[in-house]
DNA sequence: TGTACATCAGTGAACGCGCGTTCACTGATGTAC
DNA sequence: TGTACATCAGTGAACGCGCGTTCACTGATGTAC
């Protein structure tokens, strides 16, 4: 009580040690991260307020990221690999592809939710870059492979009756996609509640994708 | 070709006469809805490039609309109005309430594709006010009234199995935004093709919701 | 073991820009007498 | 019919702000000799 306590996030970092420079990205990127998650506005997120939060001036972050978009860029990778990982972990040990197909959606939606301004940059925004595959492509496309990967398998078990794995997947997504969106932009979506509709949509997909 | 029209957009509007000041602000909205479309960004969309676009200066806008977000405000207004409009029409005439059902979502989509900005400010951005119930949305409910309106009498013909009108409803809504907003965001979206994906998922949807 | 030096991880202050908005002013238009 | 006046639809110039970014500089850390 006496002696206080230094607060949580420090005014001023320390100073990394010779070689350890590398050590200061990781913290921007994670501070970034943290701003979008608890301002819940990508606005808000500017080269100023993440050098504050992570206890360092403006100029330092350009020793570690050529400008903005390459930050953002940055930030849109990892959550495509957290993403990921989050359905992959929801699915684990599921035998049942067709169960698998529908935990693999409520866990895209929950993601969503809990990560609304994550979600917005990497699903609703423009694309930052365009002009060649980034390796955020190429997270999101591995991702989208699982998908295609698990609906073979549903179609293999004759839960699905189709002849392209490819159009399904993309339906799936999309409807998992247009649940998330919509429950982020617009408030008091979706009236008749968030899981009974979830639970309502991907029924109704599962019903008249069946033989 | 010797004596040279005006260009198509004088620099400088002629003035309105004594009692039509209000012509300014419908021109003032045209010219917005202009901007979105031509530009394609609603980052462009500022008070200076609005002004500019009508030919007047900034602080005219000003004699129209309290503030920026006022402006945006109405222009919503409008574009709510007019995707109502276009579904109507499209479905106008329609005798079957599926087949009714089926061309309202494709025109929903289209209306979203031919005005992507409009629709990224209209679905899937921030709530530029929340506190009141505005004009907007009760535009906006009033053509989702329109769609519930049309699953029930799809109800009554037999077509749909449900007890929730609502419930379904809303699951429409979601997959044909689904669609629309991946479409303006995503580049290369839907790789199976646009028509293949509508028809595929109002089709496998009809299916799931039939008796 | 001591010391000059190179290197590295940052800092402090400022730049230029575009934005929303404000404020005092203007000049054409209609109106009262 | 002419003229002073009120009103209305704008203009011109500037304000303050926040932003991304740059540039010269600093001071601790490690290293060569």
């Amino acid at each position: 009580m006496t002696s206080a306590q230094l607060p949580s996030r420090p005014t001023r970092r320390p100073r990394a040690r010779r070689g350890e420079g590398e050590r200061l990205r990781e913290e921007i990127l994670d501070a970034t991260s943290d701003l979008l998650l608890e301002t819940g506005d990508h606005e808000a997120v500017n080269i100023r307020s993440v050098a504050k939060a992570v206890g360092v001036t403006p100029p330092s972050i350009y020793l570690h990221f050529a400008d903005k978009a390459e930050l953002i860029q940055a930030v849109c990778g990892r959550h495509f690999g957290a993403l990921e990982q989050c359905i992959e972990t929801a699915v684990a040990g599921t035998a049942d592809p067709g169960e698998e197909l529908r935990l693999r959606g409520k866990a895209y939606v929950r993601f969503g939710l809990e990560h609304p301004e994550q979600y917005r940059i990497l699903f609703m925004s423009k694309r930052v870059t365009c002009d060649e595959p980034p390796d955020d492509q190429l997270k999101a496309a591995s991702g989208f492979t699982a998908l295609v990967d698990n609906v073979v398998r549903a179609i293999e078990a004759g839960a699905i009756e189709t002849t392209d794995p490819l159009l399904v997947a993309t339906g799936l997504w999309t409807v998992v996609h247009g649940i998330t969106s919509l429950a982020i932009s617009i408030p008091d979506y979706p009236v008749v509640g968030l899981d009974v509709l979830v639970d309502h949509l991907l029924d109704v997909h599962r019903r008249g994708l069946r033989p």
